[in-house]
DNA sequence: ACCATCGGGACGGCCCGTTAAT
DNA sequence: ATTAACGGGCCGTCCCGATGGT
């Protein structure tokens, strides 16, 4: 019917993408047990018995839609972090660099696929645990191996990168998350720039 | 009538605190749409049409059992905040202090609930919307009301309040929630402590 | 609606019975496949819903009322049909009346059930197989057992009493079901005499 | 296309047949609703459009695979059954030697299309009706007929041909449906003579 | 006033029989 | 002969009113 939505004889690599978009888009509005099949058809363009062509049961479409996508955009995320330590960074700047490129990176994803996260942790709390143990959390440890590996290449207090690594990842996804309910854009270089700086130097000044 | 259980005859507010209790459990475990009014009832050991006599709707009962609560613990948590500035904090010791403070208090609220919040939120997003600004927001500018108001009292960077208070507050519910879901308990005072530190004194130091 | 059927409010026991027999005529007329749980609550004058609060399933459903049913009315058959021998029967006469007396039975019940029988058996061939050898066979072997019990008692030629139980079984079970489906009403005692009769004394007649 | 499945272009007729066997097996299988055309195509080893090429609906397929070849099938039996008498049969043998080879002949083509038989009385009762009025009762008759031709060459007791009939119809059914559930084969020399023999001499002797 | 049983409109996930486009 | 598409319907269940007992 739109014009936007082709509407007939898709291949099925195509038709398994806009399926996918669609599922996407229901479960983030309406929660994972939320979203009904007929929804997720109906954005799609296309009739509800389609989706059981391509997708076997709610179960699958939730993980490819949901599940599997938050995983791919994290090890995108975790790819492109970090590199080992250069020689010792005296001053800092190229630590806040590196730290600055994550963050923004960070929120980048976190605008895209922080509904995500959330609808799979607070979707049905059985299925969260096992999410965490098995897609996320292996990602958090990278990143946090990232930032030992890098301990020695820096001067900085004594501090726990674990939690360090959720303290920012938790920070950004709430800020991508009441920006996106508030219908707000986010400045991100603004707000990471100021993210970045908060974790390396802190609140407080120490000279007049 | 059955000798196995033995029906009680509770006085309405007791039914009612019961009930809501149950319910709140079940709303955590599978969503908003995914919690049945069965299961709520028989997590309350009472027969599902008694609901009806104490909440006329599903959603009523989500209302109260979920989105009041949280209000309610945000409201108990803001109102513990803030006192105004005594004089000036040259040290630094009682910004500590009072951010410590509040930071421990943070985190026993997202242990309670935190799952509550991340329910309403990625429950429905049209509702969530709502709840945001008219339930959740108005506590967080109250939190950056006493940050501000609390700004001539402490040698500070240059820095963003309301992105402060948000970037703490999803730090705490996202270590909050990976604790839970990982089935961990939380150290409150390390964790608190450390959040606190690295608020206001980052993570690098300047001396060697 | 119609004055028939009391439509509300039936003590349980009574509601299931209604649904069960409900049941029954819409398996027979349709098929276990063909019939249609709409139908079924139609039937029986109630929601679709209130069946599901009787039974779990349709496979239940057809259980009890088909299967159940069937069982229950091969027990009846059974139970009546054989006393042990008496004294020698010379001349046969006590022997044909037995016979008579199990074949107008027999005939009795398959017009009741003979189609629960036809459904259970062509049905679904799995499911068939299991009811043939956990809830039909037995009685059949119970039959068989009384025949052979009764061997003794009179003069008779070599025979298999197995083939022979089924023989009259599958007799009358046909006989019935044709008169079922072209809307005749059997004449039990005629039929029942010259069944009898074919089987103890043979069609051919040895004088002249 | 794909190479673990070289598809192949057979010429209408086969393909005909190779569906119209995967569906009889089917609907025996299933019965008449339970049968689906994706089984049925999947069993024939094609896709599920391509019976819609040969058939134009299930029911046309059904009629095809199922009642068509059980009327075929019935058509053969009798055509084989009766001659007319020969010249009047004093012993008996030539009678016993015909109702033989009739029973004989029956059995062989209940074991091929008893399940047939069941599957259109007992799918769907209306259909049953019409299918037993217009496509087996006038092959029955003409056996009867049969009978009746040849009452005068042979001793017999007064008997009613149409109840015999039905009745050596129907034992020989049920025998064979048991057998079928019960995964066992039929000894059809033995079986049939034993039935022959009951029907013909009776069970009872009337010599010492 | 409190509680359970009985009852139903509406819809959820899933898929069946069938048609068009290629 | 295949791949893509869909109208409609099935089984099961959900949320919720009435009705009746203690």
């Amino acid at each position: 019917m739109s014009p936007t939505t082709p509407r007939k004889r898709l291949p099925a690599p195509q038709r398994r993408e806009q399926i996918v978009t669609a599922a996407r888009a229901v479960f983030v509005e309406a929660g994972r047990a939320g979203a009904r099949m007929r929804d997720i058809a109906a954005r799609a363009g296309i009739n509800e018995a389609l989706v059981y062509q391509h997708f076997t049961s709610k179960d699958e479409l939730f993980e490819e839609a949901v599940v599997a996508r938050l995983e791919e955009t994290l090890a995108k995320l975790v790819a492109e972090s970090g590199q080992p330590p250069a020689e010792f960074d005296e001053t800092g700047k190229t630590m806040h660099a590196r730290t600055l490129h994550y963050v923004r990176d960070l929120l980048a994803m976190m605008e895209e696929v922080g509904p995500l996260l959330g609808v799979v942790f607070f979707g049905d709390t059985e299925a969260a645990g096992v999410h965490l143990r098995d897609r996320i959390a292996p990602y958090l440890a990278q990143v946090r191996a990232v930032v030992e590996a890098n301990l020695p290449s820096w001067r900085h207090h004594d501090f726990d990168p674990e939690l360090s690594v959720q303290a920012i990842f938790g920070a950004a996804w709430f800020y991508a998350t009441v920006a996106r309910l508030e219908g707000r854009q986010i400045d991100r270089d603004r707000v990471a720039e100021a993210l970045t700086t908060m974790m390396l130097e802190g609140l407080r000044s120490r000279e007049h």
